[in-house]
DNA sequence: TCTACATTTCCAATATTATAGAAATGTTAA
DNA sequence: TTAACATTTCTATAATATTGGAAATGTAGA
């Protein structure tokens, strides 16, 4: 990842409504969760719902499906990992004593 | 971690200057920069360094200490796990084998 | 086709954030 | 105690993001 990504990706989760769509669709797994049914359980607009969708989209944090004429919105676990290990590479120059671990999703 | 805490700490690294910065104390590990230093390296001017300063420290990512007439920043490890876990936690309803793992620092 | 429904786009008002020069504060060494 | 240095605060300007109503788009079923 290169840092023009990684401040894309950070930006779209520094956002309360949008921060809370991320772990509600990380919470759900692969199969993912409908725009709609989004914005019923955070009781956000659908022009506001929309907006925010688009912005974590676009950072490449949820990936968006079709179906019939519902879109199905589902995290990018790949994308949230790199995010994680762009944050935390080279920890402490390598020296892995100073550094705690970091627990598996 | 609560979420307002959560987003200021999104907040603080969703900005090129501000991540660099991180990163490199990431890097540096406990024995951490002078804010001096972090300015020559990165090409900040001392106001604005210090200001996103400031944001990462008030977000909790960062800690200062004075030596003599330095400031002398390092990263709060303890704090960047408790934003990865806030941001993986309950991944995929506890259905590991959907999960990619997460390196350690 | 017509109607209902899900979602997105358009838009304008409002709020928040980034930038850096100049001045102020505090520390060290001569 | 004076001069040099490190950092922060003050300030104004410029740039960017958030919000949600109304209208538009696309899909499904009667």
């Amino acid at each position: 990842m290169e840092i023009g990504m990684a401040v894309e990706a950070l930006a779209a989760l520094a956002q309360g409504s949008r921060l809370s769509i991320f772990r509600l669709l990380v919470r759900a797994g692969k199969q993912g969760v409908a725009a709609g049914a989004l914005g019923e359980e955070l009781g956000i607009p659908p022009a506001t719902l929309s907006f925010h969708l688009k912005t974590l989209a676009q950072a490449g944090l949820i990936k968006p499906r079709t179906e019939g004429r519902y879109v199905i919105y589902s995290a990018d676990f790949a994308e949230m990992n790199k995010l994680i290990v762009y944050l935390t590479e080279h920890c402490c120059a390598g020296d892995a004593a100073q550094c705690a671990p970091i627990n598996k999703c």
